[in-house]
DNA sequence: GGCTAAAAAGATAAAATTATCTTTATTTTG
DNA sequence: CAAAATAAAGATAATTTTATCTTTTTAGCC
């Protein structure tokens, strides 16, 4: 469903929430390795993020990527829509360019409605506040229960 | 959420299920032309669907792919399964080996509830019924609406 | 039996995704 | 202002997915 860059991504920004959440800036290196993730691969996943505004950035000592009022609003399904697209919410599911409402392929009615549930799961709730229910425990991020 | 080669895939298999009911095998090339998919890639994904008896084959002159009486029951589901993996069913959405009821990730809950949705329209109907939504103009396969 | 048409299998190639490495730019601190 | 730490950017490599090509096997037909 969701590529590594984007499962990355996805795992990276809650973390920096949490951090964030914590007033601590934090580095490419301490998110990949807090994520299991390679950290060249995660840095790139993050510049990307940074470019669309998702995340905030601060190079130089002390610096690391944060995020902040100005990304409280934002949900799985902007993080989602940046790395991989907009693949999973829009275009037939078989690949045909002519399906439509009035021109449905065998699975068009289904997949729309598959995608209405993943849609509203990706934007109920901020990226903020899974970054608070991994903060109390309620939710796990790491490898390391 | 498919791969391409899924996509092809179901494509295929609905198409054949469609001229099976005619009492028609049909060639890799014309499943292929049909299906708007590169034919070589096409004739292995047969391949693999005829190793896993969801449909069947003859070589020779005449041969081709069929399907029959002990292939009905065999839903999307099967089909997916066999080219695609379970990823889509099972294991961590966001690829942690830990994530259980009891540890969850974020998305465990949603995803699981997603899965569910998806698991229910991939079984709900037989890659017959399927091809006979087709067969009857209710749905459209082929990119020549 | 030999020819032909088709699937099966195996080898190769192209493209996309994932991953790594190196260099550059920026910013803080001393 | 110099040094150090960090993100950013660019170049390269490995892997996976997608696609193609070639050879082999099977089965029908004359």
């Amino acid at each position: 469903m969701f590529s590594k860059a984007c499962q990355y991504g996805i795992k990276s920004v809650i973390y920096i929430w949490k951090q964030s959440q914590n007033g601590q800036k934090v580095g490419a290196k301490e998110i990949a390795s807090f994520v299991d993730a390679p950290e060249p691969f995660t840095a790139k996943i993050l510049q990307d993020l940074v470019r669309k505004k998702i995340i905030g950035s601060q190079k130089g000592p002390t610096g690391g990527f944060y995020v902040g009022k100005e990304h409280e609003a934002f949900t799985l399904k902007d993080l989602v829509e940046v790395i991989d697209g907009d693949n999973l919410f829009n275009g037939c599911s078989l690949g045909l360019d002519q399906c439509s409402e009035s021109n449905p392929c065998p699975l068009h009615r289904e997949i729309k409605q598959i995608r209405s549930g993943v849609i509203h799961m990706l934007t109920k709730k901020s990226l903020k506040q899974l970054a608070e229910e991994v903060e109390s425990g309620e939710t796990v991020l790491s490898r390391l229960a």
